[in-house]
DNA sequence: TATTGTTATACTCTATAACTATA
DNA sequence: TATAGTTATAGAGTATAACAATA
């Protein structure tokens, strides 16, 4: 039994696009030489608001294990700080320091301009579309 | 300058999705026991077209010198051949075997299994907005 | 007992560039 | 001179399970 081209699959579109941003990111910033691991991790704190490994790694997509030598990485150049949670002890708080959140908002400015270029030709209820069927495919899994 | 969280942000949903379904895939098939650069692969190849290892790549987002690696275990479990390509002699065609074959198809059946659970209550055009929006940022990198 | 994050191991993926063969 | 694919190396990411501290 044949299946129809790949092409088509909505699940299957997603690494691809994954790899290609994700890289174009990176090379967007060649002087910060961030991984893609990096690069989504810090765009993911850019927000400022200080969050647990667990979730940065639901927000990431990257494993807790992984991302221990990631903030490793990010910690000793100076870009974030593991802080003390005091309601919960277990849990830590990662915390962008100043020239982390510099470092942060080139991130996420590049993302946002390469979203911008990407999509100005796309409708609204195209995004809409594309935000509901993510979250399905993600909710699902 | 703080940006909005990034759960929002279209490009920043593609690797929390593609984690979470390549993940969700290999995990639905263990007694394959094959990677989710693996599951990648298969699932493109399902369709029996047979293809260079620079469309794969393409088909993928995986890179080529990742490919080779990749392939190779394939080969080496007998899901796929190397062929001559006699149009290009730099170029070789991947080919599924018998089993590979089985093995593609039983990818491919678990991808559109969990799309169809994913997108049963996602309309249609929905779903012609994502892939609109994907195209558009996988385009733009 | 369960959860948070780290550690450990072995394996896989990545970036980069050099290399072979062919175009 | 350019392209397809492989190789080589070092570093980064992964799965998995064990572990300490805390809940």
């Amino acid at each position: 039994m044949l299946f129809e081209s790949g092409a088509s699959s909505a699940l299957l579109a997603l690494p691809r696009a994954t790899h290609a941003t994700l890289h174009a990111l990176s090379a967007r910033l060649p002087d910060l030489r961030l991984t893609t691991s990096e690069v989504n991790a810090m765009a993911n704190l850019a927000d400022g608001i200080s969050r647990s490994v667990g979730d940065l790694s639901e927000d990431t997509g990257i494993r807790t294990s992984t991302l221990t030598g990631v903030l490793d990485r990010l910690e000793r150049r100076g870009y974030l700080s593991r802080e003390l949670d005091f309601g919960d002890r277990r849990s830590i708080r990662l915390v962008l320091t100043a020239s982390g959140r510099t470092v942060a908002a080139r991130v996420r400015r590049a993302v946002t301009e390469l979203e911008a270029a990407a999509l100005a030709n796309v409708p609204a209820d195209h995004l809409a579309g594309y935000h509901a069927v993510v979250s399905a495919l993600h909710r699902v899994c």
